[in-house]
DNA sequence: CAATATAGGTTCTTTTTTGGAACCAATCAA
DNA sequence: TTGATTGGTTCCAAAAAAGAACCTATATTG
């Protein structure tokens, strides 16, 4: 199978993943959190060429992760905005960030410390179950075929248990 | 800069993303985390070519997030499976998941759904401040520098604010 | 006002990474 | 024992990425 081919599968992670999947994709939304907003500000941050990260933006903005957004007097320069369904994937970086900061830390320790302002804090985040508030752990959970399956079977346009 | 080199960043998120950044590798773990276990059965699930598979637990392995564990009689023979800093890479998933599930399923829905066993409930998952519990949002966060900067900056290793 | 710098790219060439097919040795099952 | 399966490796062609040069439209400087 080809890799531009993955997000035909009935599958959440890999149709996210073919949006965001690849090398650099990730960083520059990373940047973007950041308040990163343009682009020779997200070249100089990522070092990464003109024509990767020309290519990349472009697609983060037509899969509506970001905005452009107009910033001189012509209209014709534009920033890079995270839009809604860009900023949702906070908890992605963030789930990144803490599994880096636990595994592949140096023995200094973490690189980047967050607070809370919420609360005052340093922060270490967790991932619950949001009916119980219980931490999520693999053994505990039963994946069973949704509706996007469900559905699709009954029409008789999937036959087999899903990907 | 090359892709290689991400991961001299100090930063979590690039030293994570070198190791499972790139096409497949996130596949191969969501698989490893449905019990997919054998070479060929990584084989036939993702369509990836074999080259590439073996290349990609090679690396894994090497990561110390999956181990081979023998399963033949000779002992020649090997499974794939998730090591404890491998598991820990589940709220990684499940956030690309969750994600996926709000912003790219199809009218019909999500095509997987998750029952919390210790609760019994349909799950959805959500991020949290493991101190007050409360929702993490990026604008509620400060980000600052941690020890694993600025002890780099004390013994002169490091000049600038950190990538 | 001309000259230079900067932003935001595009084009071109080389190198690296993939995809795909063929091949192979060891085991297993009939 | 014979053929199928597992778990790869090797080789080649195609696609993607890196790096440099180039380009156009503003913005700034003298």
């Amino acid at each position: 199978m080809r890799w531009e081919e993955i997000d035909s599968q009935v599958c959440s992670m890999a149709r996210g993943l073919a949006i965001f999947g690849d090398r650099w994709t990730l960083l520059i939304i990373r940047d973007a959190f950041r308040r990163v907003r343009r682009f020779s500000d997200f070249q100089k941050s990522l070092g990464i060429t003109k024509h990767r990260l020309s290519d990349r933006l472009t697609r983060l903005v037509e899969a509506d992760i970001l905005k452009k957004v107009p910033y001189d007097n012509a209209g014709k320069r534009f920033e890079y905005r995270l839009t809604p369904k860009g900023l949702d994937l906070y908890p992605v970086l963030m789930s990144v960030v803490q599994w880096g900061d636990k595994w592949e830390s140096d023995t200094d320790g973490a690189p980047v410390v967050y607070t809370h302002k919420t609360c005052g804090n340093l922060m270490n985040t967790k991932y619950v179950c949001d009916c119980c508030g219980e931490e999520v752990r693999a053994k505990d959970i039963e994946p069973q075929a949704g509706p996007g399956v469900t559905k699709k079977i009954k029409r008789g346009e999937l036959h087999s248990r899903a990907q």
